[in-house]
DNA sequence: CTTGACCTTACAGCCACTGGAAGGTTTACA
DNA sequence: TGTAAACCTTCCAGTGGCTGTAAGGTCAAG
């Protein structure tokens, strides 16, 4: 199986199938006598798991790690729900943020008229002092 | 005001001020006899805009287009509120995917024992088929 | 007069790719 | 057999938004 196929199995492109080759999260690929190269369903099954782990947010060091277990027969499966439960918190954090984020956005939006006029409630936050910034 | 003072009172490191102005996102500082940069209010105003614009979630383009309207009096609000709405819309898209992301991680975490055996539902989910292919 | 805290520029690195150039190979079809 | 399209290869550059580091100049306090 040459590499664009093996991305159309696993998800991933063949440009980041090489990348990922380049930066030693996979073992090199075989080749076949023209030099291109070559995967089998176990080479393909590994590059859908890294697809499968950075979907959900894992980061290639992550993956890396992931992968590890993934090999390691005498693995502890507490490793791996330990770094999903760490992501998780991660993302939930990343979460919250983009929440708050939003809600500042959506505040200012309500207070601006938004017509053809110069006059914005949203300019005006934005230049004007902090939220943190209370009067006491 | 030096740069590291008109840091603290916008909120942007030193770096990122020299790096603004670097790629002309503000104006060259007016410079000292001794070459340093130097900030006056009006200057540090707008470094605090661009810190609080960049805080809800606005990218550098974005931050560009919103000093152009702080700057142009015949400005019309629309268009900013327009570029908050727009945000507002990029930011529920990235929190819904995370938050899919992050049910994905959930579910195989519950799924898992998370004990001192090989045996991990975590590693399974990754390594099996996508959850997009559902049992007809 | 030294110490330490500033300031300057310039370049490299981060992450996880993506795009493109320049060239070799294979496949389908006339 | 020719040729065009669709593969494949390597290598280098670019993305965004900074941050780190090096090598040097300046300034204020003691």
């Amino acid at each position: 199986m040459n590499i664009s196929e093996a991305a159309r199995h696993s998800g991933l492109s063949a440009k980041t199938i090489r990348y990922y080759e380049d930066i030693d999260l996979v073992a090199p690929a075989t080749r076949g006598a023209n030099g291109y190269r070559q995967y089998d369903a176990k080479a393909v099954e590994e590059l859908h798991f890294l697809a499968r782990a950075r979907e959900v947010g894992f980061d290639l060091t992550e993956c890396r790690q992931l992968l590890e277990l993934q090999r390691d027969h005498s693995r502890q499966s507490r490793h791996a729900r330990q770094l999903v439960l760490q992501k998780s918190e991660q993302l939930q954090s990343r979460i919250e943020q983009l929440l708050a984020m939003q809600q500042v956005l959506q505040a200012m939006a309500q207070r601006c008229r938004g017509d053809e006029g110069p006059e914005c409630a949203i300019l005006e936050d934005l230049s004007g002092p902090s939220e943190a910034e209370g009067k006491p």
